[in-house]
RNA sequence: GGGCCUGUGGCGAAAUUGGUAGACGCACUAGAUUUAGGAUCUAGCGCCUUCGGUGUGAGAGUUCGAGUCUCUCCGGGCCCACCA
């Protein structure tokens, strides 16, 4: 029997219980079915789950499910990005041991997540920090590393101080770091990289197979790719004849503009072609540049510096000298680290010249030139003797090609991703499988050696190294290709190497011979959605089709692309502003499942805005949802006795009243399963469900009138609707109407479209396509019938009288507007 | 500076893709029930003065017809940004 009342409590620990015991999602590796395998992005066990999370997980849930009803063989799956600062920050903070802090913190996350109601087979959890899993990850680092695609270089490189570790280009973000925000500054150290570049244009090229995604996060992609088209041109230097010095340049057509030429405080000849005489000046800039984060670098964006070098380059079109400078609006890290100044067309040239003297040719004429002002059009060349009169564009191939043919330079494809740095001074993360030899160098570790264990003896609270120096155990090793005594790398990798593969593991999730089984990564993949948030889109989801693709080339797997469709979910705010701990205006899940239940939790992050929106969490809203699914509990609590799980009814001999009735069931199927296959738009899915449940009070409001296997037929369509969405509540009442399986193993309701259409419809009657009337007619008339109905509406007469009609539009079953003058 | 997105009642939003603008809900108002409150039910609810107009950031255009398409402008958000 149900209860008269709705009490969530209690029905939700009776099913959590249930599930936990009966697993009754798990994804079966033989089956017959399609496969689809719906993702959320897997969550950092910080210690309790947060709002932003129920909204993801709820979003994933209802699609696996939705696909399961309608007899896929779904695969969805939950895990853990257990390394990271956080679980670090922990044991320096209060002396706890991060991998117990991690591991308590998933416990308790996990029961939050199942009280959620997620139809996750948890078989297949997956845990980063775990060496059952971080094993395969070092594996896949040395499988790159054998491809070449892992190496060690000392570089320039992104240092914060805080955090006492290197970042990614990509963690850096307005020279601040990612996690916690204080300022970048640039240290000279040898640390792993990998070659993501060698796969620039395939990541570029491939976002065109990426239907399933948005525009705004493959344009983001494409930005930070930045593929360029320009040339390399080389310079040679008057007063050395050993140095030259290439320049890459997207304006060629501008190099009779050329008045000087910047390098880099860090270019790698700078030394040489320093004179005597500027050498202490010089070495004094590039001491100061070094000095500078890279904030201060930002902030002297508009005054631009510098010193010159004393020595000079011959422009090969024109024979001019021009001095060489360094200065540090030039990168060394794009490009080749030198610039050809063209003042006159580029504004950073320009701002340069002007302040120190130096002067400006005017190469490109053109709509808008103004004498003394920067022209950075594509206009037509001047002051270019063969050259001049062509358009910028010709130029730019013409000068590039002469360039070629005569030796000093060639047309070049630039792009401004960098090679992505994965080491990490720090302790919680997985140790680089390396060893350095006194003999043979840098050796990798052999595989059957794998994993190479994270210490536990080791002081969490030095300063300046890495906790993993600290080991007295971990460092000395002996050489793996010649047995004698050796060092390992005591630095570990970027947690962003655990989640560029995380989703692969899935598919073989509990294998300990290997990786993942190919045969089974290929069954499961690609991913055919996946859902998380914005602020990956350029991050983990570049790092992930990167990886993809280099395991490709290894010969692991045979797709291109991880994920077929994402959808990134908007943000959860509280009254209209962002969810933040400082602000005090979270809102704790466990709180919610509390007083009002998941279900309900479920129903309202889904109710308001659709996925991709920014959600506003208020607290009348999720009063609102609790009001509702009350509400459609009390309807089932009242007509239990007379609800009929094997409904049966004539169709033909029905009264008009049930005839409506089926009607609006059937546009309810047709609606709901519409929407969800439309960007999964749940918001208006929901009030779907309610414009039901309102037409379901209408029909029971006269008792005598009532057809029971119609009501019936109502009553078990809209709970299997809404299973997706409140699961425990359709479970629970599925249950008690006397059914054997779950309400979550049915198959989804079909509609019927010639019962989903109505008998009458609405004619709109237009004159100038200004509506006059409305009419009721039946269904299906033809174009003459509609057009003399329109005509002789009371009302339209008093609008056509005394004109003459010119035209008469017809949309049959829905409008007819008459144009008169 | 470049790119992407966005603008509809007091609020969240919907609109079958060019054809009834505001579905569904929140808030609000009135009524019923109740000792009272809550809950529940019933009705109302864009704006303007009733008839009737008018209305999707502003202005123009295309069209029989524009929230939807085109152009110009204004506002809000996000991402990238000394990339030569």
């Amino acid at each position: 029997m149900l209860e008269k009342e709705y009490y969530p409590q209690q029905i939700e620990k009776k099913w959590f219980d249930v599930w936990e015991e009966t697993k009754p999602y798990k994804a079966d590796d033989n089956s017959d079915k399609p496969k689809y395998f719906a993702l959320s992005m897997f969550p950092y066990p910080s210690g309790k789950l947060h709002m932003g999370h129920v909204r993801n997980y709820t979003i994933t849930d209802v699609v696996a499910r939705f696909k399961r009803a309608q007899g896929y063989n779904v695969l969805h799956p939950m895990g853990w990005d257990s390394f990271g600062l956080p679980a670090e920050n922990a044991a320096i903070q209060h002396g706890a041991n991060p991998k117990t802090w991690t591991l308590d913190n998933i416990k308790y996350m996990t029961k939050q997540l199942k009280m959620l109601g997620l139809s996750v087979d948890w078989d297949r959890e997956v845990t980063t920090c775990l060496p059952e899993y971080y094993k395969w990850t070092q594996w896949l680092f040395l499988q790159l590393y054998k491809k070449g695609l892992a190496y060690k270089k000392t570089a320039p490189v992104n240092w914060c101080e805080h955090c006492a570790t290197v970042l990614a280009n990509e963690q850096v973000i307005d020279g601040k770091c990612w996690r916690c925000n204080s300022e970048v500054t640039k240290k000279n150290l040898s640390q792993w990289f990998l070659k993501i570049t060698d796969y620039s244009e395939e990541l570029l090229q491939d976002l065109n197979l990426l239907k399933g995604w948005g525009d705004n996060v493959k344009t983001m992609q494409e930005n930070w790719i930045g593929k360029s088209s320009g040339a390399i041109l080389k310079f040679k230097v008057k007063e050395l004849d050993d140095v030259e010095i290439p320049v890459y340049t997207t304006r060629a057509d501008t190099v009779y503009g050329v008045t000087y030429l910047v390098v880099a405080p860090e270019y790698k000849d700078i030394e040489k072609l320093t004179t005597k005489e500027n050498f202490e000046a010089v070495q004094k800039y590039r001491e100061n540049a070094k000095k500078m984060s890279e904030i201060e670098r930002l902030s002297t964006e508009r005054t631009k510096t510098g010193v010159p070098l004393g020595t000079h380059i011959i422009n090969p079109f024109t024979g001019r000298v021009c001095p060489i400078w360094v200065a540090d609006y030039a990168l060394v890290d794009y490009g080749t680290g030198a610039v050809m100044a063209v003042p006159y067309h580029d504004e950073r040239d320009f701002a340069f010249a002007k302040k120190y003297n130096l002067p400006m040719i005017q190469v490109i004429d053109g709509v808008g030139f103004k004498e003394g002002e920067p022209y950075i059009e594509k206009g037509t060349l001047v002051n270019s003797d063969q050259f001049s009169g062509l358009n910028a564009n010709e130029a730019r191939n013409k000068i590039t090609e002469y360039a070629k043919e005569n030796g000093f330079g060639d047309f070049k494809t630039q792009y401004r991703l960098r090679d992505w740095l994965i080491s990490r001074q720090r302790y919680w993360g997985a140790p680089i499988p390396i060893v350095y030899c006194p003999h043979c160098g840098e050796v990798a570790v052999d595989e059957q050696n794998l994993p190479v264990m994270l210490p536990t003896d080791v002081d969490f609270t030095v300063k300046g190294k890495s906790p993993i120096e600290t080991s007295p155990t971990f460092k000395e090793t002996i050489c793996p290709k010649c047995g004698a005594k050796a060092t390992r790398d005591t630095d570990t990798m970027d947690t962003f190497m655990c989640s560029s593969w995380y989703y692969l593991r899935y598919a073989d999730a509990r294998n300990d011979k290997e990786c993942f089984n190919r045969e089974l990564v290929n069954k499961w993949l690609p991913v055919d959605q996946y859902i998380g948030g914005i602020e990956h889109a350029i991050l983990h989801l570049l790092y992930s089709r990167f990886f993809t693709k280099a395991l490709r080339d290894i010969g692991l797997l045979d797709f291109d692309e991880p994920f077929s469709n994402l959808l990134t979910q908007g943000m959860v705010l509280k009254d209209g502003s962002k969810m933040s701990k400082s602000k005090g205006n979270t809102v704790d899940p466990d709180e919610i499942y509390a007083n009002y239940g998941a279900d309900t939790a479920r129903l309202f992050i889904l109710s308001d805005s659709p996925p991709a929106r920014d959600f506003d969490w208020t607290d009348a809203g999720v009063e609102g949802c609790y009001k509702f699914i009350s509400r459609v509990y009390r309807l089932y609590s009242k007509y239990q006795d007379k609800i009929n799980l094997n409904y049966n009814f004539d169709i033909n001999n029905l009264s008009k009243k049930d005839d409506n009735f089926i009607r609006e069931v059937h546009i309810a199927i047709k609606k709901v399963t519409h929407d969800i296959e439309n960007e999964f738009q749940f918001n208006t899915v929901i009030s779907r469900y309610r414009e039901l449940t309102n037409s379901i009070y209408e029909y029971t409001k006269c008792e005598n009138e009532i057809n029971y296997d119609v009501l019936s037929f109502g009553l078990l369509t809209l709970l299997k609707l809404i299973s997706p969405v409140c699961v425990f509540m359709s479970e629970e009442i599925y249950s008690q109407l006397g059914a054997k399986e779950s309400i979550h193993a049915l198959l989804w309701p079909k509609f019927d479209e010639n019962l989903a259409k109505t008998s009458s419809v609405t004619l709109i009657v237009q004159v100038n396509g200004k509506i006059k009337d409305k009419l009721e007619v039946s269904q299906g008339l033809s174009n003459e019938e509609l057009e003399n109905l329109a005509k002789s509406a009371p009302k339209t007469a008093e609008f056509i009288e005394g004109k003459t009609i010119v035209k008469v539009i017809v949309v049959p079953n829905k409008l007819v507007n008459i144009v008169v003058k």
